[in-house]
Formats: C-alpha cells, sequence, structure tokens
DNA sequence: TAGGCCATCTGGTCCT
DNA sequence: AGGACCAGATGGCCTA
C-alpha cells in the first residue's frame, strides 16, 4: 500500500468509519442490509469473465496458465466493455494496430492482471463472509469499501470487547461486584456500546437507520431496510 | 437520469 | 526480463 492510499484510508476512517461506527457499530454489525431489487450474490459475469469462468470459476483459474490469445477473452468481449486503450488512440498504440508480438503481449499482461483483480475479489468475499452482517440470498453484498470499514470497525470493537473482558476478569477475582452494567469500555465510541450479536445487535435495520440522525452515507445505502 | 459500483484495459513503476 | 502492483480511463448495470 502507497503513502496516498494510506491517508486514503485514514481519511475514510475519520469520516466514514464514524458514520459506520454510528449507524452498525451501534448494532454491532447486525444490520441487515435489504437490498430488494439488486441482484444478491457475485457481481454478473462481462462476456469476458463469462469466458474465463466458462473455463474455471475462480482464480484459482491463476493457477492453470492459459495462452494469452485465447485466455483473456478478447475475441469475446463486447468492445463497449474494454478499457480505453481499446477505443481511443490517446497513446497512439491502438491494440489492434501493434504487430503481433506486442500485441500477444499486452493480451497476457491483461489476462494477468484480470487474474489478480479475481483474486482480489475472492480475497474481499472471503472478509465478507466472516464479517457479521446480514448474509442473505436477498441481502446484496457489501460493496468492497464498505467490507474493508466494516472489518476495520468490526476488529476494533473486538479487541476492545477482549480488552473489557480481561477486565472484568480481573475484577471478578478480586470478589468484587459489578455495579455498572455495562463496562465504560464498552461504549468504544462515545456511545453504549453493544456487542455484536446481542438482542439490541439483532434489532430491525429500520431501527437502526431511523436511529441515526447523521449524514446519509453512500456506504449504507444498501440498507433498503428502512420505514 | 444521475450517481454508485464494478470489470476491464492500459501504461507506468517497482521488485525479484 | 518478467511479474506484481497501481492508478487512470472507459463503459455497463443497477437503483433512487
Amino acid at each position: 500500500m502507497n503513502v496516498g492510499e494510506e491517508n486514503l484510508l485514514k481519511s475514510i476512517s475519520n469520516d466514514t468509519l464514524l458514520d459506520l461506527t454510528q449507524r452498525y457499530g451501534q448494532s454491532s454489525f447486525g444490520f441487515g442490509a435489504g437490498h430488494g431489487a439488486g441482484s444478491p450474490g457475485r457481481y454478473p459475469l462481462t462476456p469476458a469473465a463469462d469466458f474465463l469462468s466458462g473455463q474455471t470459476t475462480k482464480s484459482n483459474e491463476s493457477g492453470g496458465e492459459q495462452t494469452s490469445e485465447d485466455d483473456d477473452g478478447f475475441d469475446h468481449m463486447d468492445s463497449r466493455k474494454r478499457g480505453s486503450g481499446f477505443d481511443d488512440d490517446k497513446h497512439g498504440t491502438t491494440l489492434a494496430k501493434k504487430p503481433k508480438e506486442q500485441r500477444s503481449l499486452r493480451l497476457s499482461i491483461n489476462a494477468r492482471e484480470r487474474r489478480r483483480m479475481h483474486d482480489l475479489n475472492d480475497a474481499l468475499d472471503g472478509l465478507r463472509a466472516v464479517i457479521p452482517y446480514a448474509h442473505s440470498p436477498s441481502v446484496r453484498k457489501l460493496s468492497k469499501i464498505a467490507t474493508l470499514l466494516l472489518a476495520k470497525n468490526y476488529i476494533l470493537m473486538q479487541a476492545q470487547a477482549l480488552e473489557e473482558m480481561r477486565r472484568l476478569v480481573a475484577y471478578l477475582n478480586q470478589g468484587q461486584t459489578i455495579t455498572s452494567p455495562i463496562p465504560t469500555a464498552l461504549a468504544p465510541f462515545g456511545q453504549t456500546a453493544v456487542y455484536p450479536f446481542s438482542s439490541t445487535a439483532l434489532a430491525s435495520c429500520a431501527e437502526k437507520c431511523t436511529s441515526y440522525s447523521g449524514t446519509p452515507s453512500s456506504l449504507f445505502k444498501h440498507c433498503n431496510d428502512k420505514p
């Protein structure tokens, strides 16, 4: 990760993550991102991806090397779906005009890049699978940015919960009674904290949406379960 | 229809 | 030299 990206994530954490925390942190990731009309699950495959998936479904496909001329789906792709380099000539290097050798190399690079991005998406899918949010066929999957922010928030809350558990154990070992039902350490963001999967966490998405008074963020627009 | 999200292509840069 | 990584550009799909 370069410095610019790191700064970007930091800036995101300052603004959006707070948003995230107030909306989902309060409900401890148990939100249901109901999204009625959207097609759930994996994104629809483009012709090129279709072609790839026809051979191998996942980026394990990266293991199976294929010739660049064939595996990148160039001949199967809708030209509108191709990147800029195919259409414009801003670099004066339209692929079709390149020598066969260069074209072959370019196609190979394209295929490699595609596999890399598929690997990245697979990793994101893996992350989504372990983030506690409503997994359901009728629920649209989290966007990439929402997945990352939610994962970060979840890790922070888990760490704080663990720390509070340690303190509770130490406290109980002293043989004293607990007077505060909600340890302050469980209010990581200045609010009453709720553990994931608690009864409060299972509150309806509508409640969560309405209880939030902040500025709407596109990150949460997938939550369709609004009043 | 605008905006969000995404897949893909591409050239550049860095690393091994 | 080849591969990984990155960011910019482009266009499609979907939703409000």
